[in-house]
DNA sequence: CGGCAAATTGATTTCAGTCAAATTTCGTGG
DNA sequence: CCACGAAATTTGACTGAAATCAATTTGCCG
């Protein structure tokens, strides 16, 4: 099935406006004062070249399902996640749906080596993003090679990711892959500064097979019989204890 | 099944000398003469610059089976392919191997954003590489940001490639996979300037099997099937004949 | 030519998918 | 705050595509 797409990008642009989350951080300078800097592709920026970045991006805040853009859409836009959940796919003409990654505050989306997105991009919860026209980002990372240099870091780090991830597709059991998935997640977290442990699953069981080449059943099943082996307990509000994670761990790695 | 590792590494390293394959070039200036820079990192340089490259890198030659390095290995050097093909893989303990890409001339390997390489390399056909120290290399990009900016190029490819592997083994059936595996071989040898229709397959079912999430004997069958089917046909060398490009590509993408 | 690894083919099993039916959760409005 | 309805999740029964186990057969290299 096609994702239902709004007539209109009911997403909201907002002309300026920091992304700040918590706390802190007020007015003035909105990526001086960005709480995921460090995160971000902005991390080596010093203070002078942070006002040209914040001259050329525009903040947008997404509601959960809101499509950010379509594969083979131009690709105008680079994008940044300061706050909220992404999730990244690619269809099949006949509706069958592979997620390419999730993303938290600090990913970037949108880099395309073709002049078209490679994939879709939508919302899984509330979120926030920083919106980069391509041209304008080019031009400013020919001026700093530091973030270049931080984007090719990123990148590398990504296709790190994916090929872990083909190592799971093509080849663990749905069992290791609810547990890998499930590492990752708190792992992420863990980078992010977040609690690692309760670990945070805003996405649907969908989205999770869809993510690890399973059905929905296949997730929910594997989910219980963890549950039953009391490797995780389910938490309300889609969190996940991990009752024992070096079981998981061994689960993961395929022991 | 873990793969069998010499108990010394018996790729030869030539202190210097040309990576030329096919005519031409003789001696002198090996960079300047590499006939398949533009395919390379290297394509940005210009003759000074070749001269620094052409400084730090050493030739490596590997026959078939030999390995390049192993994964966990402390990553002291990126390698460019100049000639033959290799396969890069990851193993789960137990042996499960996925193959996460088969390289050929023009495509770099080793770039870890770890210090040790995330997966292993081996050569599945007699080919020479281009062996840059790390250390230096990133010195070189520090100096050269136009190679900076190929080589986060290149890795934006490789990622948007990584994606489609991942639709390909989290939801194509046997049958798509291995079409589009043909398919994306032809593309590639095309890009190196090769013929892309009876398309080059240097690599055992196995190893197709590895790289595509599914084993020898489904591979085997499925190449039956096209065959019986009149889709492809076997020539001698592992060579494939793609008799119906059109009706290949629609089972590719999923119809 | 002979030996051996690779590839193919065949028989059977199994893990995850499919189809179907509860049950739970959650957002909304009274 | 609670009740309702829709959507998400879970559970169950059954199916099927690819895996596994097991022979052949092919073809390559010495």
């Amino acid at each position: 099935m096609h994702q239902t797409l709004s007539p209109f990008d009911i997403s909201r642009i907002r002309g300026l406006a920091p992304a700040q989350e918590r706390a802190g951080a007020e007015k003035e300078s909105p990526c001086g004062a960005c709480s995921v800097r460090h995160l971000t592709f902005c991390a080596p920026l010093g203070e002078e070249e942070l006002n040209h970045v914040t001259r050329i991006v525009q903040n947008v805040e997404l509601h959960p399902g809101d499509p950010l853009f379509d594969e083979g859409e131009e690709a105008t836009n680079i994008y940044s996640v300061t706050a909220g959940a992404m999730k990244v796919y690619k269809l099949l003409p006949d509706g069958r749906r592979q997620i390419i990654g999730f993303l938290f505050s600090g990913d970037f989306l949108g880099l395309a080596d073709d002049e078209v997105y490679a994939y879709s991009a939508e919302a899984i919860i509330h979120s926030t993003l920083c919106r980069f026209p391509r041209r304008k980002l080019e031009a400013l990372l020919e001026r700093y090679p530091r973030m270049e240099r931080r984007l090719l870091g990123m990148a590398s780090h990504e296709l790190a990711a994916a090929q872990e991830q083909m190592l799971l597709l093509g080849r663990k059991t749905a069992r290791e892959k609810i547990a890998s998935f499930l590492l990752l997640l708190g792992q992420r977290a863990a980078q992010r500064g977040q609690t690692a442990n309760p670990v945070s699953v805003p996405m649907s069981r969908n989205d999770i097979g869809d993510y690890l080449g399973l059905t929905t059943e296949t997730v929910s099943r594997t989910f219980t019989q963890l549950r039953q082996g009391k490797l995780i307990a389910l938490l309300p509000a889609g969190r996940v204890d991990l009752l024992d994670v070096e079981a998981l761990r061994e689960i993961a790695e395929g022991n």
